[in-house]
DNA sequence: GGCATAATAAAACGTTCATTCGTTTATGTC
DNA sequence: GACATAAACGAATGAACGTTTTATTATGCC
């Protein structure tokens, strides 16, 4: 019979916000645990009842997000549909998903440039989008797809997106739905066959 | 009549180095002034003959590597050339510099990626690839590329580029030259009309 | 060779860091 | 409502931080 105080969920909620927060305004090192603790508004030592450590705090932050735009990626993917329309999909998931959090997305971009994204479980993380991998396959087989790599295809289709979608990297430039399908067409052309 | 000491430009040189090495490693948050200066078997303060500070000294080593990238880019810049064959020289003049320079390229995407980022002059370091802008300018005159924002098209020239030449973004995958003639195509599909 | 000067270094500065400690507070069960 | 327990906290820890101060070394010119 466990007797126990619940852990307020809410605070580890408001330690990732906090951290993504920080990290994208003043970057990995000047973030320490003390301030994004006052951002949560926890107490510094509260944090160590969720993460392990600042590392761990980190990184768990970035598989939250990495989870959540899988999520995103595979709410709408439907099997049944042609392949460009399945990729279509995915990429405006992705895109919706990018522009509607950016801060998420900036710190995805600046943690996987960091060392610490050496830290993460890839197999984990890339578990998530088999489904969306499995169709570039099906699309190879199908002399849809240029028989690449397929992480080649994910460079093509998905980083051009992320840059566009990111303010920091294209300040000036706002996307509107034509630019926006003129961009899905050419990432569609360049894997293509 | 100055009577001095000169400089030793090789300390400074050295420092860049370090500074590459160490971020790549250990990543900012971690790479202090002090492991910096050993790494470059310089006394901490002589680092400050060098630099303003250690902000000065990340921002001007990007720079620096930057401004290496412009040059490699320009190296075989021919005007007179078909615009496919300048911008595929461009390419892989790019993809050369960021496979001989993996540490560079690294230091390069994490600066870029982070809050840092926005402490440089963009004007200065873009003034650089103004040339290469301006073919793509004349291609979409010309009708020969899609007639869409220039950032647009160079995200998705040069955006799949650093992923794949990346090391740490492509662990598994190592380009040779069937691959990277395929990877060329794609980016010319992506743009061209 | 000696002087002026800046490059270089070693040590010290106050501050902030990540983490832990000791205590208090809130909650689920009886 | 009282008890047991873990959540939550503020304060304290020593280490490491970026930078400055102070002292020394090496160099170019007379």
């Amino acid at each position: 019979m466990p007797i126990m105080r619940t852990k307020d969920e809410n605070k580890k909620e408001a330690l990732f916000r906090a951290t993504i927060k920080l990290v994208n305004e003043i970057g990995f090192a000047s973030s320490s645990v003390s301030k994004i603790a006052k951002e949560a508004n926890v107490s510094p030592s509260t944090l160590y009842v969720f993460f392990d450590n600042k590392e761990d705090l980190l990184v768990s932050t970035y598989v939250e997000i990495k989870t959540q735009l899988a999520h995103a990626l595979l709410e709408n993917f439907d099997d049944t549909l042609p392949i460009r329309d399945i990729i279509r999909n995915g990429w405006y998931s992705v895109f919706n998903y990018v522009s509607e959090h950016p801060d998420e997305a900036a710190y995805m971009e600046q943690f996987s440039n960091s060392p610490y994204s050496e830290l993460v479980d890839k197999a984990v993380v890339e578990r998530e989008f088999v489904p969306f991998g499995n169709v570039m396959v099906k699309g190879i087989e199908q002399k849809i797809i240029k028989d690449v790599d397929i992480s080649i295809l994910a460079a093509f289709i998905f980083n051009p997106l992320f840059r566009l979608a990111n303010p920091r990297l294209c300040a000036e430039l706002e996307m509107n739905e034509e630019k926006l399908e003129q961009a899905f067409g050419m990432a569609w052309d360049a894997i293509k066959l």
